[in-house]
DNA sequence: CTACTTTGTGTCAAATTAACGCAAACAGAT
DNA sequence: ATCTGTTTGCGTTAATTTGACACAAAGTAG
């Protein structure tokens, strides 16, 4: 028996809060549990970590047999360690957050429909584990790093309008920014690109399409907005 | 046999980066290792999380039994996760890093001083296991979180000086600040109170003392500096 | 053609920052 | 005592950035 196998290991869940942002929305995917414990609870998509996967292998592997998504942003969070978070025994989770567009997938329409639902992140039912306590972590993280990070448009089509992009962060970020000013910002940023045509069929004046621009890097921008 | 358990867990390590900060120089404790793998190699303090532990338990564990050392500031950073990072077998490695005031501690007259010491993190031996990459992402960290985080007086003693903080964050950050603007920021932030008293015994003008503020909540503040 | 809405562009005072001047307070040498 | 060199504390000022607006352009609806 090698040395760090004399002891038991607690079990290693990767939990996942996936972030889809629609109708002026910011929205998480839950799934609701069909076994014991918390039976008929709304939980966050996770899996337990096998002995030879990644914690991106487990997301993958979550996001996709699940959920039938793939290949988006996806970053570590936290590991939860609360001794009884899970009351089958001593689990450590892993957690990750995952910004995806869901026009882009079709949740509903997937093989364990009635499981899984978006919810938006005021609206959300009762978690069971301590999924609220990661799900908070992901809201708090996503708050504070579109402020300086340009993740934003990972939630949008790859065509977006400045006008989307501001609804984005004021929804996000629960709190209203001069346009004018937010403009202004992001485009000194240089991490849009115009696409030179206009997005079409709105009532009133065609706002300009950007796209993000994967060339060059962008320069440093900072949103102001006092979170806490 | 419980659903969770119905695979082999991954051992879980709790590993640790613990900044010291004395000479104008920030340093970390290494551990040399006296048995395989990495025999005789440098490495970052752990161990392996018991199946009672929180994360923090284990954090005192390493920190009291081998270190005697105990209650300072303490923030989890990273779960590594790469297959072959341990030779032994799976391991998961929770990071977690400290910041102390060697000054404080008797690192050398431990029961194991020969295995302990601290080394400059510009001149670091060659580490085993992927514990540079975890040195690295530490170091990142601080840097980032220093600009607008006053956690830079756990470096210190109780009371220090204007120039004193200056220098830390000088040689964290690894560039010149304006030592007058730097002045301004940290005063504007409220964070820290003078003590009244002057630090005497130096070669010119006696600098003032100040403490860490715990009292008031301090302002936000940003020391802007183009990391990356 | 008018009213209304939304988007794009610009303006300007206030606040913040970066860069630097200078005197106060010490030690040590003359 | 006085001078020199150094470090610390306290300002000043110009440049930059920000926040709060005004206003015209471009559409729809009546």
């Amino acid at each position: 028996m090698k040395a760090f196998d004399q002891y038991r290991n607690p079990a290693l869940a990767v939990d996942l809060v996936v972030f889809g942002y629609y109708e002026n929305s910011l929205n998480v995917l839950l799934l609701n549990r069909k076994e014991e414990p918390f039976k008929n609870r709304w939980t966050l998509p996770g899996a337990f970590l096998q002995m030879e996967e990644t914690f991106l292998d487990t997301c993958n592997r979550v996001l996709n047999t699940k959920l039938g998504m793939d290949n988006f942003f996806l970053e570590q969070l936290y590991s939860f360690d609360a001794p009884e978070r899970d009351p089958r025994g001593r689990v450590i989770a892993v957690a990750y957050y995952a910004l995806i567009n869901p026009s882009k997938f079709e949740i509903v329409a997937g093989n364990m429909a009635n499981d899984v639902q978006w919810f938006s992140i005021d609206e959300l039912p009762k978690l069971g584990f301590d999924h609220k306590d990661i799900l908070d972590a992901a809201v708090k993280r996503l708050r504070a790093k579109i402020l300086y990070n340009p993740v934003g448009f990972e939630l949008l089509n790859d065509e977006f309008t400045m006008p989307e992009l501001h609804r984005l962060y004021e929804t996000i970020l629960q709190t209203s920014i001069d346009r004018r000013n937010f403009r202004r910002k992001i485009l000194d940023s240089d991490y849009l690109v115009s696409s030179g045509s206009k997005r079409e069929g709105l009532q009133n004046r065609p706002p300009d399409l950007y796209q993000f621009n994967k060339a060059l890097k962008p320069n440093k921008f900072q949103i102001n907005i006092d979170l806490s």
